[in-house]
RNA sequence: GCCGGAGUGGCGGAAUUGGCAGACGCGGCGGAUUCAAAAUCCGCUUCUGGAAACAGAGUGGGGGUUCGAGUCCCCCCUCCGGCACCA
């Protein structure tokens, strides 16, 4: 026989190539990974369900990178494995196709985005099709489709026309506060959390009759309810980008796309009111399966705090703020007789007032030309300068525990989106304080004993109180309660939980987004868009050039004829049908496509619903044992202590969204569990984060990077010694992200052209565990290249193309067989696929004669081999589907892919050995090693310690001090 | 600065959760095959000493608990991620 004849069948990339691509068509064609819903036809409704989502991706111009196949293979292996299993698995996959780089796009070159955005689209659909997944195609869907946008409107209306009842502690539709407001159960005032009020509280709202209010104050009463308004908000804006950003969406004082600055401009914008959920969302974090980095990192952006509102009666106040005290929050009301100065924001209307007035003893001018020198301040500077600045307004306010006068003065290192934007400053219990005092020499009262031998400046810990009256010697926590039972019970405060998170801003001037289906009257009064005129749809432009001003514009402005339409064309009702209404321009941020799409797969093709009842019931609904179904089912019945809050029930995506799209998307789904339009309060129950796929770089001495390609090795691979070739110097082998200016960047297809997607999809679950951030290494694929074609040559002749099959299985194998199908089966439960795999690289060792195969003698029966593709498939469907259809195996259970093959079984009997060798410690030492029955008792394994040759040896002339032995694991004698 | 996570051979990583450290893969070395190379096959491969048997050291560093520590406790160092004047 000659070579070629010998290879002829030889697992090879283009053999590999093939195969593939045969059995996609054959998957595709027969539909096996379509899953029925409730209803339809092949729908088990006796069957467990699994729902396992990817974070669907940003479909760029540019293609797949090697880091999106690594979530995608995951999940892959654990829906084949969970279809092997009896579940019924929703497996779905779609795009995530609003956003930024289309529109910069179509600015640079006048393409539409739709254009670019479903070229990008059709081809990370090929590319992820090219690995074998088992997405459920019939279910995709973009977020620019009307079809699903409309909806995306739809929710948005839903949170618009709601409001945060705190009594109920929950989101009710806006009619009931309406109904409240007219029949005078609730006072007519404004929402006194509304952050659009500055969080006035209720003591400083004022009360109305309602009947005797105009239309104009209603609507701006039951506005201020809405969980979705407009309010004047100094935005981040981004003049390169031409839209306003999140704060969340700046870093550094500039754009997270991008990188372009971002100024501080005030701006009126769409927010969301999820700080009413704030409570909410932080305990429901409990009840999460998720890695506790993200809980903690939600927690931390919540940032919740104890403490007090204080009110400070103002000395010589103008009489914008006559009456009015100056309020602060503190979480050290304890500290309350150290406040030896006030300082308020810049921005605080108290320093609008004294300047508009000119009251007060301060220097007007300095006050003038520091809050302007403040607004223009970036973030940036912020940062890199924290010297303490601020000017005195010269006015004083009155300690209401002392009766103090102490000086109010204003600075930037109090941030007006925080509490009330005014502190009491306790310079002797505060290092910022501290630190201010001491720079315009403040007064410093210690009020809490700090520790002998303390030597800083600010004491910030527990201690007895001093110089504090009637708190004297109490501890902190007890001088806290008793101080704000003394400032209620004086009418000058109370108890007060603060919150870091923001309102979410929700508006964006760019064209590529969602339309608001909100337009607004002449008067400029907002309405809704009638739900039956959904959707929105964007009009088309032929010019995507932001437009430049000094007021931002939003882009969907140009499309005048869009802009101005009726209400009746827009379906308002409360309008004259023939009435003027101008669209609004703004659109949604990208986040808002990404809040809800987990339901739509659920019921990608209802025209009635977002999500049909039943779909949200079989999917996302997960009853925790010991409460019924219909308990949980019955809405409003849902145990606020459920373990098990339900939703998706495997998400993995990665860690870079923990808190922007993770919390976003709980809000909105907390919001329509409320309303009652989903079941469960919880959007996603198991969350993992897969690590980055890295690539190797060089950095020269002074840390700045080096491209690859000009770099060589002229060391050894043991004692490398990478050099730069242009200057010949030393530079360091790091480990670092893929990027263009690298040349570090892998292509999956190049990949998948060497090798085939099965050894793709292998090495990336074979690198390191799945959580962690790891390195590529090109020349390591070959080994998992090797691997496929080793199981190959162990089940297909080479030379013929057909299986060897041995006769009768061989005990060793068949022990090692059961061993394996435990442990992959254990692992893949566990997301280990890395010693998953590695137990099959041994399987197929073992299973691979000593000295390698000769002739046409198999090793493995036919059985043997069934069971060996079937574990195998989850990660290299195709070559298992491959051997198993040549085995004559696919057609024999009348599947077209293993997928729809059960799992196999193992006998536990056969995952212990009869005998083992133990190992025989002397003083902690390996010394020798026995073998004994597995199941030899302490006696038994004590004496055949002290009965080997090597033992005694080792033993002579020392005395027993004590013989430790562990049934089946070791013996260890102490002895000296 | 604060909050997380992690440090194991030349490299990626294993280790049933307190019981033989280094599974498996990559790389390397030696051999077979070959005119030669690639590919393939066989063997070795934590370090030090030794021809070997074997001995000693060894999981970032230092201390501790224990018959026994990569694993638990205390202190320190380094790297990665997040937050950062949040009162």
């Amino acid at each position: 026989m000659t070579q070629t004849e010998q290879s002829q069948h030889r697992y090879t990339a283009s053999l590999a190539g093939s195969i593939e691509t045969a059995r996609q068509q054959a998957w595709s064609d027969a539909e096996i990974f379509r899953q029925p819903n409730p209803g339809e036809d092949g729908w088990d409704a006796d069957a467990p369900r699994f729902y396992c989502l990817d974070m669907f991706p940003y479909p760029s111009g540019a293609g797949l990178h090697v880091g999106h196949p690594e979530g995608y293979t995951a999940t892959d292996i654990i829906c084949r494995f969970k279809k092997m299993k009896g579940f019924n698995v929703l497996h779905p996959m779609g795009w995530d196709a609003f956003g930024l780089p289309a529109e910069q796009y179509a600015i640079q070159t006048g393409v539409h985005p739709e254009i670019t955005t479903k070229k990008a689209i059709d081809n990370f659909r090929r590319q992820l099709q090219r690995f074998g997944f088992c997405y459920d195609w019939s279910r995709e869907f973009g977020t620019i489709d009307p079809d699903y946008y409309k909806w995306t409107q739809w929710i948005f209306l839903k949170i618009y026309n709601a409001w945060y009842d705190t009594e109920a502690d929950r989101a009710k539709p806006i009619e009931e506060l309406i109904e409240k407001l007219e029949s005078g159960r609730l006072p007519a005032s404004f929402n006194p959390d509304a952050a659009e009020y500055g969080s006035a509280g209720r003591s400083g709202a004022e009360l109305f009759k309602w009947h005797e209010l105009d239309d104009e104050t209603r609507r701006a009463i039951i506005d201020s309810y809405r969980l979705a308004y407009i309010a004047e908000q100094t935005v981040n804006w981004c003049p390169k980008l031409g839209t306003a950003l999140a704060n969340e969406e700046v870093i550094d004082g500039k754009s997270e796309r991008g990188g372009f600055p971002v100024f501080r401009k005030p701006l009126r914008q769409w927010q969301f009111r999820i700080t009413a959920y704030a409570d909410r969302l932080l305990r429901d974090l409990d009840n999460l399966d998720w890695p506790s980095s993200t809980r903690t990192m939600q927690a931390e952006w919540i940032g919740k705090s104890e403490g007090a509102h204080i009110d400070f009666e103002l000395a010589d106040a103008p009489v914008a703020h006559m009456g009015l005290p100056l309020r602060v929050f503190t979480t050290r009301p304890d500290t309350l007789f150290g406040a030896t100065f006030m300082v308020v924001a810049p921005e605080h209307p108290l320093v609008g007032a004294v300047l508009d007035e000119r009251s007060g003893s301060g220097d007007h001018d300095a006050i003038r030309a520091y809050i302007e020198q403040a607004r223009n301040r970036t973030d940036v500077e912020r940062q890199e300068n924290k010297d303490k600045t601020g000017v005195p307004l010269g006015i004083d306010a009155i300690n209401p525990a002392n009766g103090k006068r102490i000086p109010v003065w204003t600075a930037d290192y109090v941030l007006m989106g925080y509490g009330t934007g005014a502190i009491m400053a306790v310079p002797a219990q505060d290092e910022r304080d501290w630190e201010f005092a001491e720079t315009f020499g403040l007064d410093i009262v210690r009020t809490v004993q700090p520790p002998e031998g303390f030597e800083g400046k600010a004491y910030t810990g527990d201690g007895p109180a001093i110089n504090s009256d009637f708190l004297n010697g109490m501890p902190k926590d007890r001088a806290k309660s008793e101080i704000i039972d003394w400032l209620e019970a004086q009418g000058k405060g109370q108890r007060k939980v603060n919150y870091k998170l923001r309102d979410w801003l929700f508006s964006r001037q760019r064209y590529w987004g969602e339309p608001f289906p909100i337009v607004y009257d002449d008067r400029g009064f907002h309405h809704a868009v009638g739900e039956e005129t959904l959707p929105v749809t964007l009009p088309p432009m032929d010019d995507y050039q932001p437009v430049e001003s000094e007021d931002p514009q939003p882009l969907l402005g140009k499309a005048t004829d869009w802009v101005n339409t009726t209400a009746g064309a827009a379906g308002v009702a409360d309008l004259p049908a023939d009435a003027h209404v101008r669209r609004e321009t703004n659109t949604m941020p990208g986040w808002a496509g990404s809040c809800w799409y987990y339901l739509r797969y659920c019921d990608p093709k209802n025209s009635e619903r977002f999500i049909g009842r039943d779909a949200d019931r079989a999917w996302m609904l997960k009853p925790k044992a010991g409460v019924s179904r219909e308990e949980v089912e019955r809405y409003g019945t849902f145990p606020p202590d459920l373990a098990q809050p339900g939703g998706v029930d495997l998400y993995v995506g990665g860690a870079e969204h923990a808190v922007l799209h993770l919390l976003y998307a709980r809000f909105w789904h907390k919001v329509l569990f409320d309303l009652g339009e989903v079941m469960t309060p919880e959007p996603f129950q198991k969350l993992f984060h897969q690590g980055l796929i890295l690539s190797h770089a060089y950095q020269r001495a002074d840390k700045s990077l080096v491209p690859i390609d000009q770099v060589e090795n002229r060391g050894t691979d043991d004692a490398p010694e990478y050099i730069e070739t242009e200057t010949g110097d030393r530079v360091g082998q790091i480990v670092a992200k893929m990027s263009k200016s690298l040349k570090n960047v892998v292509n999956p297809d190049d990949v998948i052209a060497d090798f085939g997607a099965d050894t793709f999809r292998l090495y990336e679950m074979y690198m390191g565990p799945l959580e962690q951030s790891k390195p590529w290494d090109t020349r390591a694929i070959g080994g998992m290249f090797r691997f496929l074609r080793d199981v190959w040559r162990l089940c297909i002749d080479e030379g013929t193309g057909t299986p060897r099959v041995a006769d009768a299985p061989d005990d060793a194998i068949e022990k090692a067989l059961h061993r394996t199908i435990a442990k992959v089966g254990a692992d893949i439960e566990k997301l280990a696929f890395n010693t998953a795999i590695a137990a099959m690289i041994e399987f197929k060792n073992a299973a691979t004669p000593r000295g390698g195969l000769d002739g046409s003698a198999g090793t493995l029966t036919r059985d043997q081999m069934d069971r060996f593709m079937r574990i195998l498939s989850p990660f290299a469907p195709h070559l298992a589907d491959e051997i198993a259809d040549r085995l004559g195996l696919l057609g024999s259970i009348g599947v077209v892919s293993l997928a729809q093959a059960g799992w196999p079984a193992y006998d536990e009997a056969m995952l212990t050995d009869d005998e083992v060798e133990i190992p025989v410690q002397i003083l902690g030492k390996v010394r020798g090693k026995v073998v004994v029955p597995a199941d030899a008792d302490q006696k038994q394994m004590e004496d055949a310690a002290l009965n080997d040759d090597k033992i005694k040896a080792q033993l002579e002339g020392k005395t027993i001090r004590k013989v430790i032995v562990v049934p089946g694991r070791l013996v260890n004698i102490v002895a000296n």
